[in-house]
DNA sequence: ACGGTGACTAACC
DNA sequence: CGGTTAGCCACCG
C-alpha cells in the first residue's frame, strides 16, 4: 500500500477495480485499504460516487446505495449481477461479491 | 481539538 | 422481515 495517498483515493481505486456482474460491500472496500470505515466510505462514495461505477458498492445486506435502487436496477440488468427475487432490489452476495 | 452527521454493520427483539 | 441500539470511523464546519 502506498503511504501519503488519503483515504478517498484509496476507496475510488478499489471501487474501479470491481469487475462488471461484480459488486462489494461498504465494508469490504474499507478493509481493501486496510481500514474499517464502511461509513467514510459511504461519505466518499456520495460525494464522488458520480464519477465511479457507484451501483458496483452495495450495503451488507444486499441493497443498493440508498435513494438510488432504480438507477442500481437498471446497471445489474445491463451487467448481468445476479440478484435475489423479490419486491425490493437486492444483489446476490453470495454470486456477486468480489473479493481481491 | 470537538461535536454533529451519515450511500454502514452487527446484534437483538 | 422490520425496528431499535450501539459501535464504528472519516468528513466537515
Amino acid at each position: 500500500m502506498e503511504a501519503g495517498e488519503d483515504f478517498v483515493s484509496r476507496v475510488l481505486a478499489v471501487v474501479e477495480s470491481i469487475p462488471p456482474g461484480a459488486v462489494m460491500t461498504y465494508g469490504d472496500v474499507a478493509a481493501a485499504i486496510g481500514s474499517r470505515a464502511a461509513r467514510g466510505v459511504g461519505q466518499v462514495m456520495a460525494y464522488y460516487g458520480s464519477e465511479v461505477q457507484w451501483w458496483r458498492v452495495v450495503r451488507a445486506s444486499g441493497h443498493p446505495a440508498s435513494g438510488h435502487e432504480d438507477r442500481a436496477l437498471e446497471r445489474y440488468r445491463a451487467e448481468g449481477t445476479p440478484l435475489v427475487a423479490g419486491s425490493s432490489v437486492r444483489v446476490n452476495l453470495r454470486l456477486a461479491r468480489h473479493r481481491p
